[in-house]
DNA sequence: TCGCTACGACGATGATCATCGTACTACGCT
DNA sequence: AGCGTAGTACGATGATCATCGTCGTAGCGA
């Protein structure tokens, strides 16, 4: 027990979009957005099976938390992942959908 | 006369996420965007008084126009530099007025 | 207690990029 | 023709970043 590990984020009102905007500009960032905003909620980083390495990973991972683009919450040894939608939409509306349906013309 | 300078430019259907996000991560070149979906048409690169030097700001509307943001056409010595708004919103539909509105609330 | 799993920290590396100065070109005006 | 203006081309440079491998750590299960 002790403390749960916590991780950093970003509250609403310090969202940037410079940092939004950067961190949606990598196509692998892109790609784990997209997966969560379609419908997998709460993933285990590991289960995105992303083509890079473990550290290039959490590094991208990271990269959006701090952007304030993800939620990240230890469960037992892993960590879920959850989009922040409402935060995004509140801060700069129609952004992220705008994206993901660019990106993902799969949906509908 | 002879045959008028152009400028290269990619089609609609070539325009592509990735560059588009990555030119309007960076906050020189939304800075000049969001000059011009601000009703600053038609203005030449010198009008925008960028603080950066004119090598600099050469470089910036170039990433704007190859990415297929702004249309770039000649007129004298000057270049007339304008928001490819239809071609962005048929492409990527919400995109630019999302990162437009989230970057300038001067508007309305 | 002993691994196993999922992830973070650290340091390195190679690529990309924003910035600059200088030299060059094209066009218009006198 | 000569000059000024607007922008381009060409390196160069310093910073940032995506990627990696290795090692460390926290939790779970046998």
């Amino acid at each position: 027990m002790s403390t749960p590990r916590t991780l950093e984020h970003p509250d609403v009102v310090e969202l940037s979009l410079d940092a939004v905007l950067s961190a949606l500009a990598d196509p692998m960032r892109r790609r784990i957005v997209v997966q969560l905003a379609n419908g997998c909620h709460d993933q285990a980083c590991i289960a995105f099976e992303l083509p890079v390495s473990r550290s290039t990973a959490t590094h991208h991972f990271r990269v959006l938390r701090l952007a304030g683009i993800i939620e990240q919450r230890y469960q037992g040894t892993a960590i879920l992942n959850t989009l922040r939608s409402s935060c995004l939409e509140e801060r700069f509306p129609g952004l992220l959908a705008a994206i993901v349906g660019a990106e993902a013309p799969s949906s509908s």
